[in-house]
DNA sequence: TTCAATGTTTAGAC
DNA sequence: GGTCTAAACATTGA
């Protein structure tokens, strides 16, 4: 999945096409239909001759509005993504790097067909995904499981110490990547921003220094804001098949970079398993 | 053939 | 209760 700054990309660049487009009927692939909530009779049901309202984004989710009360809470997890098809085989939108030029292709679970005949494509290869049909009350009962945006007034340094107060026996990776605390940190961010931080993903909190707790609170928003700059790691958004990849790949200090050289300090970047994922830092860097 | 992959949840062990 | 690991979800590709 995309993480904050791809979903996020993904939403600038579908919002303004998809607002206000009458949807003429839905298809989802048979072997997705468990993934629709709160079943795909219903969902398809009620959104067919409706109109998408504006698009958020919350912690790595897209909330698609319908109508005023309504709305269409999706998540690509790992390998999603979005793309709208106006005709003329243009393709705007983006998540995993699946087959993007053509639309559909063969991990299309759900198509929206509009009226004027653009499409809007839910493409996903492992079928992690899912999409919900919400009420209000009910949208807001599932986002409140979420900590504060990273760009949230309410994302303070002292929140920030709150957090780590909480964990203190945790890993600061295990604790940056919980969605309950901080939303939309992954694990690609996750790994550069304990390099940016210069600390070690497996530091326990409670043995962080002041300087570092400080360190990581800068990068956290540096980072993400800068990814968001560059369209994020993993998106791309094709407009007319002409490729405009996401531009943070060039970035990355360390994920995905075990066994080259640190830019930083010339050690190898090494990568172990923490908490059930890939982790890579600098072992000279990052103590 | 085996392993790892941008995520999240859950069961079990200690 | 706290924390960690493995597994599950499903699929592809190195």
């Amino acid at each position: 999945m995309p993480e904050l700054p791809e979903v996020e990309t993904i939403k600038r660049s579908l919002a303004h096409e998809i607002v206000n487009k009458k949807i003429k009927n839905i298809w989802i692939e048979p072997s997705f239909k468990k993934k629709i909530f709160p079943n795909t009779e219903k969902f398809v049901k009620f959104l067919t001759g409706k109109k998408f309202a504006p698009v958020e984004r919350r912690a790595k989710m897209l909330i698609f509005g319908v109508g005023k009360k309504d709305f269409v809470l999706t998540h690509l997890k790992m390998t999603g993504q979005l793309v709208y098809g106006p005709k003329r085989g243009q393709a705007i939108g983006g998540g995993h790097n699946l087959d993007q030029e053509k639309q559909p292709n063969r991990f299309t679970r759900a198509r929206f067909n509009f009226v004027d005949g653009s499409t809007l494509y839910y493409n996903d290869m492992r079928k992690f995904g899912f999409m919900k049909l919400l009420s209000q009350a009910e949208l807001k009962g599932e986002l409140a499981k979420y900590g504060p945006e990273p760009f949230d007034k309410e994302f303070t340094f002292k929140y920030f110490q709150s957090v780590l107060a909480k964990r203190r026996n945790q890993r600061i990776k295990t604790v940056l990547m919980d969605q309950q605390l901080i939303a939309g940190v992954g694990n690609i961010y996750a790994d550069e921003i304990c390099f940016a931080a210069r600390v070690h993903p497996e530091t326990r909190v409670k043995s962080l220094r002041a300087g570092k707790v400080r360190a990581l609170f800068s990068v956290i928003k540096k980072i993400l804001t800068k990814a968001v700059k560059h369209r994020g790691t993993s998106v791309n958004t094709y407009v007319d098949g002409a490729g405009q990849a996401g531009g943070y790949q060039r970035f990355l200090n360390v994920y995905d970079r075990q066994g080259e050289k640190c830019y930083r300090c010339g050690a190898i970047i090494k990568k172990i398993k923490l908490g059930g994922r890939s982790s890579s830092f600098c072992p000279n860097c990052q103590k």
